[in-house]
DNA sequence: AGCGCTGGCTTTTTT
DNA sequence: AGCCAGCGCT
């Protein structure tokens, strides 16, 4: 330790000291650190590591305005600048006093996702890159309706063979953009049964492409696409890169190969590059991430990038990482290390056996309730599962109970039709070009179907896209009233005369009659857009509401209402996915039965196995002192009807050999009586005796 | 021609 | 809860 590295270092272990302090003060005074790479396994302090090391970095002189921290979502992203805000308060306040920590602080600018920052720099950068600044940026729904158009327009929907749904094809698109391969490989890779559509496709990602450009939209591949031939330029890269000492990268197993490409452009020596990683906890594929980035970084600078590896776990108790461990074990490309240092324990994680899903319901919310009996608040305790939907029996019995539960991941509050709906109101105002938008609030209007939404936006188009123009349209008799009334509606958004605040309003205004006519439930719907209205005002501007907004979606259903009463004490349900990063006290990690999990999309792929296996590690590592994995014997299958009842008996998760399963205390409670399992409480009582007497 | 309703079918994971 | 095809109505 140098005397320049004051106590809050202390708190580190030597591997964690050497991470956070690695580098020098050079010559000519400015802090120099080569490339390197921490391998942090799961819980062994990763983040308050990275923190440690900003903090160090700026008591080192480094200008916190020129640290550049990239990470995987926008949460982690503040998480980081929280801690480090923490640590300097405590270091830099001792040195300069706290009003100058607080100053350093507040310059921590540049931390967000690739996108995000990505986003940011474009706009910085449009007039060199021939980029409108105002451009929209599509959020992922939003591209895909626009291949559905396309793929309309070009005659593809109506073929004699299926083609790929709309989904499916972004899908495609995106993995070939990120993996910078060929078409036939991305189709290959995530939908064989495709393979003889590739001309199709190709025309149809052209047309996508063109139309793009023509209407000034960047979708979220083009966030880093653009960023990415920018970085082509050696002028540009020279610049960009010059603006900041120091990058980190957080969860880079996860990283593409597009951003490992933009990564190294930046920084082409390396110098004040650090990233950070688990290559046993990559979990991304299909999004494209490459684990090639973080295993082949070391040997990617001459001389070689430095290696730190972080192996104590501060989370987890001994036997549960144990059992982690076996799992992993199995895994046979990896990059051997076991996870030690654990808090001793001697009691084994469980291995729930159940009948079927609701006693796995009944199982995990009864445990809830008998940890809260001893003191463990609900927001310690989190339930985990593969997809979705497997939580919904969890979720009516959590609710029947009146227990409180967040969900993380899974349909998203952006994704409710109406919220859209109100959103493409604002985002046509910002960027009238943005066919997208405008495509679906025509769409709305009574009497105005496709066709004729095309035919206005062709209008609008022929007259240079000036808003006022559109009233001109001839539309339907049916719609002229409420098509004049919502040209006034627009104008007055797209006038910039109009001050932001209160925008959302109007636009809530016209859209709340179209609201009642189209959804049976609006009720609860209006709800969600005065919630939309609220987080509007935290917004300076129209802009960066509607990028933000696209690029970091809240991340829970409720989590916004959330926001104002921190304190309220709530379960937290989350796919593994949306779990990453994160720690509770007690887990439970639902269906883990092969089929579930591993999902039966992997089935017969060695690398996506080992990936479910990665999630189901991912899964373990969560868990601080209580960890059970919870399999149903018999669980509904997926396709078919909502009322159906079909069920298949669930084989054991393959994951679960003899070496895992000997770490784990097996036990199989007893099938919950029936009365607890009846009707959900929601449901209207039925008064049986007054229906029999009404016969009569 | 084109709007809008109905009913059957389908969903891994996310920036 | 949405997507998509099919169909009746204007």
């Amino acid at each position: 330790m140098t005397s320049s590295t004051p106590g809050a270092f202390e708190r580190l272990n030597p591997a964690q000291r050497q991470a956070a302090t690695y580098g020098a003060r050079g010559p000519a005074g400015g802090f120099r650190a080569g490339p390197l790479l921490i391998v942090a396994g799961a819980g062994t302090g990763k983040t308050a590591t990275l923190a440690h090391r900003v903090a160090h970095l700026v008591t080192q002189g480094v200008d916190p305005a020129r640290i550049l921290m990239l990470t995987f979502t926008r949460r982690a992203a503040q998480e980081m600048v929280r801690r480090t805000e923490a640590i300097l308060a405590e270091t830099a306040a001792r040195a300069q006093g706290a009003a100058a920590a607080r100053a350093l602080a507040a310059r921590l600018g540049w931390a967000g996702t690739f996108h995000s920052i990505g986003n940011r720099i474009l706009r910085l950068y449009a007039s060199s890159l021939g980029l409108d600044p105002a451009f929209s940026v599509l959020d992922r729904s939003d591209a895909a309706d626009l291949i559905d158009v396309l793929r309309d327009e070009l005659g593809l929907s109506r073929q004699d063979r299926r083609f790929p749904r709309k989904d499916t094809c972004l899908a495609i698109y995106s993995y070939r953009v990120n993996t910078g391969g060929t078409l036939a490989r991305a189709i290959a890779d995530l939908h064989p049964w495709a393979a003889d559509r590739e001309e199709d496709l190709r025309g149809l990602f052209r047309a996508y492409v063109l139309r793009k450009q023509r209407h000034h939209l960047l979708d979220f591949d083009d966030l880093l696409l653009c960023w990415h031939a920018m970085m082509q330029s050696e002028a540009l890269a020279r610049d960009l890169g010059q603006r900041f000492d120091h990058v980190l990268v957080d969860e880079f197993q996860d990283t593409s190969r597009l951003q490992g490409e933009i990564l190294q452009a930046l920084k082409p020596d390396g110098a004040g590059v650090t990233v950070v990683g688990d290559d046993a906890q990559a979990i991304y594929s299909f999004r494209a991430a490459s684990v090639d980035n973080i295993l082949g970084f070391p040997e990617r600078y001459q001389p070689r990038a430095e290696v730190i590896l972080l192996t104590d776990n501060y989370r987890s108790t001994q036997p549960i990482l144990d059992a982690a461990n076996a799992l992993i074990a199995q895994s046979e490309r990896q990059h051997r290390k076991a996870l030690g240092g654990g808090r001793r324990s001697s009691q084994q994680p469980w291995y729930v056996v159940l009948d079927d899903a609701v006693a796995q319901a009944v199982y995990v919310a009864d445990r809830i309730l008998a940890a809260r009996e001893s003191g463990v608040a609900l927001r310690r305790n989190a339930v985990l599962f593969r997809s979705s939907h497997h939580s919904d029996v969890l979720e009516v019995e959590l609710a029947r109970r009146g227990i409180p539960f967040v969900k993380y991941g899974g349909l998203r509050f952006l994704e409710a039709a109406h919220v859209k709906d109100l959103l493409s109101v604002l985002r046509w105002a910002e960027n009238p070009r943005n066919a997208v938008s405008g495509f679906r609030v025509l769409k709305l209007l009574p009497g105005i179907g496709p066709a004729i939404a095309q035919r206005a936006l062709a209008h609008l188009e022929a007259c240079g896209h000036a808003v006022g123009a559109l009233a001109a349209f001839a539309a339907p008799p049916t719609a002229r009233t409420d098509f004049a009334a919502f040209c006034a509606v627009l104008g007055a958004l797209a006038d910039p005369q109009t001050p932001w605040p209160g925008q959302v309003e109007l636009a809530r205004r016209w859209y709340e009659p179209q609201l009642e006519r189209l959804y049976e439930a609006s009720r609860a719907r209006l709800g969600d857009l005065e919630q939309l209205e609220q987080l509007s005002t935290r917004y300076a501007t129209r802009e960066r509401f509607l990028s933000e907004l696209a690029l970091d979606p809240p991340a829970a259903t409720g989590d916004w209402s959330r926001h104002a009463s921190k304190d309220e004490d709530y379960v937290v349900l989350s796919t593994i996915h949306s779990a990453k990063g994160q720690e509770w006290d007690h887990v439970y990690v639902l269906n883990v039965a092969d089929g579930n999990f591993p999902s039966e999309f992997a089935a017969d792929k060695p690398a996506a196995i080992d990936e479910e296996r990665r999630l189901l590690y991912v899964a373990i590592t969560r868990a601080r002192n209580e960890l059970h994995l919870c399999a149903p014997l018999r669980y509904a299958i997926t396709q078919q009807p909502r009322t159906g009842d079909a069920h298949v008996y669930g084989a054991k998760s393959r994951f679960l050999t003899d070496a895992v399963l000997a770490c784990f205390e097996r036990i199989t409670p007893p099938a919950p009586p029936l009365a607890e399992v009846s009707a959900p409480g929601d449901a209207p009582m039925v008064d049986v005796a007054a229906r029999l007497s009404a016969l009569w």
